[in-house]
DNA sequence: CTGTTAGCGCTTTCAA
DNA sequence: TTGAAAGCGCTAACAG
């Protein structure tokens, strides 16, 4: 009674098998319009509600998608760009009856992907951080999608290269740029673009490696100020670095943007409410989070590009 | 070959019956030393690893764990207490084989709480912005857990309390509050402890309902400065609406803290990057997050209480 | 303490 | 197009 009806007597109240109702309900498998109705019927008068569980036991598939975020440090977990993605991917997949795990890998974590792989409770895989494809295992083929790679991914060579150009159109000629870990490929993109950039225009290049934490963020400051007093501009690929650059800044009693401009990455909620406001590129959090657990679920096409658009605020 | 081995081959192995091993593996049944160890290097040297959808679904205990979160607007789903709970939630539930669905309820929703009472992939629910306990289908007892009520929730009275007393002491005498929608009843016990106070210091009551978001902060702060001109502090319930406080004042050319103080209520990482830097109360959202969790699956103690401690900043 | 026997609820060959 | 039957991998009485 407390319980909710299997199906097998939605079975029996349509007059037909459980084979059958089964292949009504679940969409796979011929059915006659007569025992279609009759099924759905039944179904709607006994209110039933399927049971996932059962139905993922019996075809093999898992019933939890696990975003693997590979990086250097464990409290990546919190995150906003994690926490964001992980919320939406937990919206995304909830209709569908599936759950979604969370977990930090080192960066070498072969082991740890073999066991991922070897548990058959997880239908599938979404990476962030990971770049070499090649060190998946051959069971999580067809079953992961990866976050800055593997084709889906933001324009990131557009969104730093109009937020440069901006820069370069306001009078900025000493840009310095604050980059992504160099253990991540996807970093490489953001640099490729300043340096083309730069020198495309006769410019210096001047790079300093980042994290994406707003503490690396102030060391990177300190540093650009060292090493070239006179610059003008410093672009990050981070929000939260470029709120550590505007602190050391400030502290050091340097205007933002009168003396130094400054730009983000991601368009996170904070973005907005620093001082300066802060001019960064938005991108799509929540959209690219549920393509990448449909692309992993083999629910969608597996390449996607979004749009990385500046949004001018009034740190530079 | 390429799938892990069941259990049956590890009874197999370990010359037992798969009920001996479930036993053993599972640690739910008796077992003598002889066979546990059997097993266990069966288990270990095969590689097993277990199939946590097969063994839940054995027990009819579901596979993820639901987070609804009952607000009047859907996209309470990206403000970031409810995603940092999520990403919490996902990776403590992560080793468990369990994952984590988000879902947003509104204000009334009998119905729904019906049908997810009803999903027996549900094993568990954890609710946030629910207060009357009341209508919770008697399906699901045992197995929910709701912060901000339920024993489950932070100190606010202590949090806001000392807040309030750090203004006085200040020298702030005409305080006024921005507290939470009025159909919360865990915003009753901040608005509580702030009457009380004001009406101890023999002080005058100055309340605006708010709503958690940075919008509903920038309107309070203009009824405040409207209604009560000579106010000296604005307390608020939440960051995000004193973050909204903040820019009104800034617009208004009111110093802050200087002319009026702010506090908010939270923590959440933009408090710290503000200008000027939020005063306000730290909350172990993550901690909060893991036991209403535990509470909900029943692998803890439902009731707990978290401090609500003062972070003292610029603002105030 | 252990093995046998039924399931958990659904899917999927296979014959009809 | 349909039904019977055999699982998916594990758990839980129940005897012994």
């Amino acid at each position: 009674m407390s319980s909710s009806p299997a199906l097998a007597e939605v079975a029996r109240l349509a007059g037909v098998s459980v084979a059958t109702a089964s292949r009504v309900l679940s969409g796979r498998g011929p059915a006659s319009a007569a025992s279609r109705d009759a099924v759905r019927r039944a179904a709607a008068d006994l209110g039933y509600v399927p049971h996932p569980v059962a139905s993922r036991l019996a075809r093999g598939v898992g019933t939890r998608l696990l975003f693997a975020v590979r990086d250097r440090r464990a409290d990546v977990l919190s995150d906003p760009f994690v926490t964001r993605a992980t919320a939406a991917m937990a919206a995304a997949t909830e209709p569908a009856g599936l759950g979604v795990s969370l977990r930090h890998l080192p960066l070498n974590a072969a082991a740890e992907l073999d066991r991922i792989a070897a548990d058959r409770s997880i239908a599938a895989v979404v990476m962030a951080g990971h770049d070499s494809l090649d060190g998946i295992p051959a069971r999580l083929r067809g079953r992961f999608a990866a976050i800055g790679a593997d084709g889906l991914d933001v324009d990131s060579t557009g969104g730093i290269g109009a937020l440069l150009r901006h820069l370069h159109a306001g009078g900025r000629r000493r840009i310095a740029l604050v980059g992504g870990p160099s253990w991540l490929a996807a970093a490489r993109a953001p640099l490729a673009a300043y340096t083309a950039l730069m020198s495309a225009a006769g410019l210096p290049s001047r790079v300093v490696a980042g994290d994406f934490t707003a503490a690396r963020g102030r060391a990177a400051a300190r540093t650009v100020l060292r090493r070239w007093p006179d610059t003008d501009a410093i672009a990050t690929v981070s929000d939260a670095t470029a709120v550590g650059v505007l602190q050391t800044l400030t502290e050091a009693g340097i205007r933002v943007p009168h003396d130094i401009a400054v730009t983000g990455f991601d368009d996170i909620p904070v973005a907005a409410w620093t001082h300066p406001a802060l001019s960064t590129a938005t991108h799509p959090v929540e959209l690219i989070a549920a393509a990448a657990a449909a692309a992993a679920l083999g629910t969608a096409p597996r390449i996607r590009r979004f749009p990385s658009l500046p949004v001018l605020r009034a740190s530079a």
